[in-house]
DNA sequence: CACAAAACTATTGCGTGCAATTGAATTGCG
DNA sequence: CGCAATTCAATTGCACGCAATAGTTTTGTG
């Protein structure tokens, strides 16, 4: 009736078939859960990628070299960053050997921070009935997926 | 040196083994290439997640029932929808048997953008080299994890 | 050395996400 | 019926994401 076609016409269109969408709702409920845990430390969950991030490298990341790692670029986090420095865990400073540069150090309390949230994980994943074997089979799926997505765009 | 820990101190804050990261990056990269193909008809990601809940529903949802569909809130869909129907795309009702609720119906052009989007979801996955078993597990997996994330958080 | 191309970070503008709050309409209970 | 509790959408405020652009600095080439 009114000429509208039923979803039966458009079966790659169904809601309950789409991967997109349970990706993209997981993704957000992870990022609430991690925000509920930080909150404590003052922490978003992109701002705790980045720590991550810088925690694990064994010198100051550029902006770019920390982008490439946690897949951001300067755009979000020139001001992420700006943020982590007002709170007086990071310091950003120009390389001086190539004044392009802007290299993110942790500070003192920075470090610190890394004990703080050292429960986390744990915390997150507790409760949530995967299993060691289950978490292998999904990184390794997103793994694929992610390159697939990021190679150029035929 | 410093007293500052190694990552050998804290392995589980190590990069590499969070899984929250790739889910969080594939997530982004799977919204950035819909949005490539979206551009074309003028949608974000989240406004073409909202219209296929739309076409799917047997009838006009009210702003509460599309979020449950989509897992967003009044305070990301109120915005959206007044640019849907900015756009023409949708209108927005308040239902009359229930002056609380407000009823979002797609237009004569809200309809007729399915036909044209009806290759999106094929042209994304083309080239990714995910099989229909890697999808259904990645589903599967997806459900679980967030059925328990959803669950009030003990 | 000169200078165009490339690399790199910062800025702008817009659209989410989401917690918290507000305000109106409805429900449920005495 | 009366009215407090609940439901619902809208609003507010803040932090992303990201495309596009701008502005420096460096690199590569003649």
């Amino acid at each position: 009736m009114c000429g509208m076609a039923d979803t039966i016409d458009y079966p790659q269109l169904a809601l309950d078939d789409q991967i997109c969408l349970p990706l993209y709702a997981t993704s957000r409920a992870v990022t609430r859960r991690y925000a509920d845990l930080l909150s404590e430390v003052g922490l978003t969950y992109p701002q705790y990628v980045c720590l991550l991030a810088l925690w694990d490298a064994d010198a100051p990341l550029a902006v770019g070299e920390l982008g490439a790692r946690v897949h951001l670029d300067s755009g979000t986090l020139t001001p992420l960053l700006k943020r982590l420095e007002q709170a007086g865990l990071v310091t950003r400073t120009r390389d001086a050997a190539d004044e392009r540069r802007v290299r993110i150090s942790p500070t003192e309390r920075g470090w610190d921070l890394r004990a703080q949230v050292a429960d986390v994980p744990a915390r997150l994943v507790a409760g949530l009935g995967v299993t060691e074997g289950d978490a292998r089979t999904l990184r390794s799926l997103l793994d694929r997926l992610l390159t697939g997505l990021e190679a150029p765009a035929r």
